[in-house]
DNA sequence: TTGTGACTTATAGTCCGTG
DNA sequence: GCACGGACTATAAGTCACA
């Protein structure tokens, strides 16, 4: 048993996401602006759930991380993760 | 066998099980407006993939439809749905 | 390496009409 | 019930200097 994972707002689902990703792959918040052509201060602030950010941009993240956009605004994305690594 | 769903935008996925969804549940473009509260026009130019969507609207709109947002930006959305019904 | 505030400019999003 | 247009206003997008 866990704790039931709070209410988050979609942009703070989507920013968890989008960090804890980033990390897994040792990647700086420069490096994914960079791939994912947005600036660092804009990733930063889409991280913390401070950007009401569009989904083009969210396409190009989900991209530049290799990920598919509907894991990215997954609440359960890290249980998700577990089943497929095990 | 059916066809390999082309290669669509995140816009026009969204777009389109926005509006599948929409018409699944016989409600009207004003309809969805109302309930998400966003204008008529607005809604219509999403579902045809013109407009750059954000995350706030998205998750409105999710929410009127009674879906999650993952379902919204899945591209088989329609597969998925048919396993649940049967 | 990341967070913050201040800022400009692009465009998201509305409201009014029309066919 | 929906698509399309023009004219508007709100806000997302993007950049900088600095902590």
């Amino acid at each position: 048993m866990k704790k039931p994972a709070a209410h988050l707002s979609p942009r703070e689902i989507f920013g968890g996401n989008l960090r804890r990703l980033r990390r897994l792959k040792d990647l700086s918040q420069e490096d994914l602006a960079l791939a994912a052509d947005l600036s660092r201060v804009y990733v930063s602030e889409v991280e913390r759930g401070l950007r009401n950010v569009s989904i083009d941009n969210m396409a190009q993240l989900a991209d530049a991380l290799e990920v598919e956009l509907k894991e990215l605004v997954d609440p359960d994305m890290f249980q998700a993760m577990q089943k497929k690594i095990g």
